[in-house]
DNA sequence: GCTCTCGAAAGTGTCAACAAATCCGCCGCG
DNA sequence: CGCGGCGGATTTGTTGACACTTTCGAGAGC
């Protein structure tokens, strides 16, 4: 559990720390299967072990990590039947969430997804493979967002997060991002032309398709 | 906040109190919008306010309240809104789950789905209210537990507990039991006929009607 | 009578210390 | 050489105390 601490912003209780500990499991700096230690990440954090175990308990209401009583929390290690599970799962609300979004499409809203789009596109060609893993978080997060559904955005988001605990960011991308990329520009004509059963089965596909990918790199 | 406090079975952690504080929230004893008074439950619990503040950041965790700095935590409070978004939700899970289950049926599980109908059936044909609430919740947890997707299963009961916090069990089913049953057949029928796909439409819309028994209920 | 200010009361946020359980290495025994 | 048990060290669980913030009521002033 090698930890390095950024910068604090907001003074407001030690809700602060749930954001730090979120980000050094995302981030991998804890890994899954890991004990969160109390005092070192109470030094490293500058504070007592209070806040310290208050946070850890939003995280366990997350799930993000299981308690053992009188041994600590552990960092959820995500099976890969698990794994199965919660991308089904993604693929469902996906889905839905898109044909909501061909259903509320604005102008607005369709400016967003071409240019997140083209940015896409871009660092494919470029071969940034880092940049366009984040751009595709946030074209999907922009999809489910404009579905107007604040419960599915967030159980979307929490499949996100917890696939994070399986595997890293920088996972191959250079080879399949052309052809996610493909998929993403036929859902978002799908639901700019307000064909939402259409984009629903298009975005269920790709998903599963992102879950193939993910399978065959674990094969390497 | 009047409070009464079941016995305490397992000496493990305070994770008991989350149990706890679940309940008295689920049972209307705390209501939406209430702040929970950390010193007052220490002393109903009989414990210090340190494993309160714990199990409280759990059910922070978990989206069931919401703190508000040097103020305390507020039990969540659902709008008609968030209500409609958690039952397209609800039903969007339900369903999927619905067909999963009529593809991995098996003689034991179909067992313990009829007995359920019988039972419910009985307590509609009896007018005792709380039971059938009861049987109900259990059939729906059971046909979602036979998708064998843990994920879904979760999610699903979260949206179960936060419609919770919107109306209480007791509303009036006495009038409407005998036609959510009728529905419930019709979906068992669907499912052990291994009609996926028509078993998913009809539990989506048993779950939608359901929405609307509750939107019927609230003009009153 | 109304408003503003001040101060006490209540409640949350944080900390350091103590109690209990678990982990780990060492020693003796078979 | 392997195995079991016996401390010591580490780590979690719990407590009470203290600091700070917010709330609310009483009283002064207009």
């Amino acid at each position: 559990m090698a930890v390095t601490v950024r910068a604090r912003s907001s003074r407001l209780l030690a809700a602060h720390i749930v954001e730090e500990l979120k980000h050094l499991i995302e981030s991998g700096q804890v890994k899954p299967g890991e004990r969160l230690n109390e005092a070192t990440l109470a030094e490293v954090m500058g504070t007592s072990r209070g806040p310290i175990r208050e946070a850890i308990r939003v995280l366990t209401g997350m799930g993000l990590v299981t308690p053992v009583p009188n041994r600590g929390v552990f960092v959820r290690r995500i099976t890969v039947a698990e794994m199965m599970e919660i991308y089904e799962m993604r693929a469902l609300i996906f889905g839905f969430a898109v044909e909501r979004a061909a259903e509320l499409l604005t102008p607005a809203r369709r400016r967003i997804l071409a240019t997140l789009l083209d940015q896409m596109e871009a660092a494919a060609k470029a071969g940034r493979g880092g940049r366009y893993y984040e751009l595709n978080l946030r074209f999907h997060a922009a999809l489910v967002e404009f579905a107007n559904n604040r419960r599915a955005a967030r159980v979307y988001a929490e499949c996100v997060n917890e696939l994070h605990l399986f595997r890293r960011p920088p996972f191959n991308y250079a080879a399949k991002m052309q052809r996610s990329n493909v998929e993403h520009r036929a859902i978002f004509d799908a639901v700019v032309a307000g064909r939402g059963g259409e984009a629903r089965h298009l975005a269920e596909e790709h998903v599963r398709s992102g879950r193939q990918r993910l399978l065959e790199s674990l094969d390497e």
